[in-house]
Formats: C-alpha cells, structure tokens, sequence
DNA sequence: GTCTATACAGCGATAGAC
DNA sequence: GTCTATCGCTGTATAGAC
C-alpha cells in the first residue's frame, strides 16, 4: 500500500525515487541509467525500489504520468493567466527553457528518441503527451490568428505540430552544446516566424519596443 | 590491417558491421543494442567484431566519421545541381525524408539524445556534425536572402539553427507516430515562413502555382 | 580474419529475514 | 518498507587456437 501522508508533508519514498528516475531518463536516457544508479543516489538498495515500482516498465509508465500532469498543470497556469496569444506561446516555450536549465532534456522528447526500444504501455503514453500539446497549442494558434495577433500560412494543425517539433529540436541541439542560448534563439526565431510583419501588427499589441 | 579491395568489389566486413550498426545506433540508440546483435544479423561472433572495432566507442567513432562524410558528399551534390537556394533549402529537407522513410532517426540526433551518455571523442563528432550542417545553412541562407528568394526576420546563423533544430526535432517526434507526413508537414511549414509572403514575391521565382 | 571459450562487471528481478 | 543475498542473463572485452 502507498505511505498515507498529508499534504504539506516531505514527499515519500516513492515520490523521490520518481524525482531521481525523471533526472536521470532526462539527462542519461531511459537505457542510460539502471536501478542501482537510483539506489546509490537515495542511499537504498535495488530491492527496495522493486518494493514501488516492480520493474523498470512500471517505473517508466509513472514517470510519464507525473510528468504529463506537471505538464498539463503548467499549461492551465498559462491559460489562466489571462495572457494574449502571442504571450502564451512565449510562456509555452519558457517551459522548455526551465527544463533546459537543469541540463535537461524534455522527458518525452527523450523517449521519442528511444521509442522503439519501450514498452508499449510507455509508446502511448508519449505519444498522448505530444498530441495533448499539440491540441493545446492548436487552441492559442487558432485564437491568435483570429485576434490578429499571430500571422501564419499553414494550416492551424501543422503550424501546431511545428512549433512542438522546432521546441523540441531546439532543446535536443542545445544541450550538446551546453548553451540555453541557442535554444533561446532558435525559439525566438521559431515564433518570430509567427508574428505579423513590422508593417502589418499596428493595430494591435505589437513587438516593437 | 585493412581488407585490401578494388572498388567496384563488394563491401568488406567492416563495412557491413558499420552498415547494421549504424541502422541499430539510428533505430535504437546507442545504448539500445549490443555486439551480439550486429553479430547475429551477420552471422559473425562477437570476438570478429572486437578484431574490426576493438571497442563500441572506436565503433561510434567510425559511425559519426562515415555518415558525417556522406552527408557532406549530399551537401556538395546539392550545391553542385547548381539549384536557387529555395530549391536548395527543399533538397537539404529532403534528406532528412529519405533517412526518416527507413523508420530512422539522424545519426546525430539519436545521439544528440544520449549526448551525456557518450565518450569524449564521439561527443566531439557529434558536435562537428551539426556544425558543418549549421555552416552550410549559413551560406544558402544568406545567399537567398540576397537574391531575394527567402525572407526572414532574424540573423542568418540563428535562422541556420531554427532549420537545424526544426527539422531534427521534426524527425524525433514524426517516428512515435511513424508517420512522414508529419515531418513533411512540419518541414514544409518550418521552410513557408522563409518564403517572402505571396505579395513580395512577383518579382522573382516564387512559390505560386 | 574468424572461431571457441571465458573473464568479469552489470543488469533487472526475486526470496525471505527483519 | 527496507534489508541481505542471490539468481539468471546480458553486457563489453580478451586470450589463444586455427
């Protein structure tokens, strides 16, 4: 059975475990890092993380879920915030740059790169975080060109899938190089893309200083 | 030493170990498959592989330096077609379709994924790797932007890193869903916002039909 | 250049005591 | 809920025969 705590107490065993397994798949990847990585960090024994989480599948399908929830948190925050289009794109792509800050790469951005090496419980569940993006992103995407504040050519969907690929790509390059950086340009260059032109965002809040 | 053959003959040992390697390293990571496997898809043993590629890290390095040199032998035809730098943007694009239509990830990119993961020497490649790619967007961007035939807000090395990024997270994600029209949408998208839009483009070769 | 055989560390996972 | 101990397997790598 799960610890019972209340809220406000220290995170249990299980939830640190979760904690250090989402570092190292972000950082080392799901086929990087073993149960005894963990174990050394949490000063516990292999056993004991087989006490939560049976075997590495059950592990990873978790790991996906928090962090698809922690996701979909954060996406609510930005919708709640009040914000403009063009405004909540900006925030969607700070999400990435917070997760670039640890050195890390997107939880699901990795495991797309390891897809065909998981479990398929773990495959859907990455896949399902891309498409709730992608949904979400299709939303600002749509409302913006409505409102006059974005200007694209595609259609809202593929402009939607892009701007998830381009983010995604951007932090897959950047970490190499060491260099929030080159994220930050690659993004800025991304959704700039997305702006009307200089001549044409007069009648709304535009990007010029 | 090396097998002494004349070209034209078939491929060494060496180079089929290479080729089933690096189809492993682009599926399944690095970290994802094991001598044994190349050693049973060519019916050799695992020791005959140790007397080509003494380790898996000289085995990754030879990996990078052979793809990397095939890739700049595909950079040097496009240039060489003698293409606009539109023209020259969609064959660079098109490379990246005819790795994905094997159901592979770029080399480099994969191992972008488990950089922190890798030995120094092979960390070094990757890095050159993208580059080069980065160089050689460089000059077709630029070029176009001179002739009028590509239009776009930010720097030319920024604009060079979005393409680099855009398409390679392009590909991370089109291969959960196994689908090339997701990258072809993506990528097609990602090169529509280098057009000069449809109004600016009359006076030189320009997307209308 | 490829083989058999093997060394040795690491892996995920389980049994059973406490 | 965590431990010790261990299992069976796979990993990279090497020695030495042919």
């Amino acid at each position: 059975m799960a610890p019972r705590r209340m809220r406000g107490e220290d995170a249990g065993t299980a939830s640190r475990i979760l904690d250090v397994a989402e570092q190292l798949v972000q950082v080392r990847g799901f086929n990087g890092f073993s149960y005894a990585d963990i174990a050394a960090e949490l000063h516990i024994t292999k056993a004991a993380l087989h006490y939560h989480f049976a075997s590495k599948a059950d592990l990873g399908e978790a790991l996906i879920s928090r962090y698809a929830s922690r996701f979909a948190s954060a996406l609510a925050g930005i919708d709640a915030s009040g914000a403009t289009s063009r405004a909540r794109l900006a925030a969607y792509a700070d999400l990435y740059v917070q997760v670039l800050r640890d050195r890390r790469m997107c939880l699901c951005g990795m495991l797309a790169a390891e897809y065909q090496t998981l479990p398929q419980p773990m495959r859907d569940a990455v896949v399902s975080f891309f498409d709730r993006n992608e949904s979400w992103l299709e939303v600002v995407l749509g409302q913006g060109r409505e409102d006059g504040s974005l200007r694209f050519a595609g259609s809202v969907r593929d402009t939607a899938r892009m701007v998830v690929s381009g983010l995604e790509g951007a932090m897959l390059i950047a970490r190499p190089y060491g260099d929030i950086a080159r994220f930050e340009a690659a993004a800025a260059n991304l959704l700039l893309g997305l702006e009307p032109a200089a001549d044409e965002a007069l009648a709304s809040p535009g990007p010029a200083a």
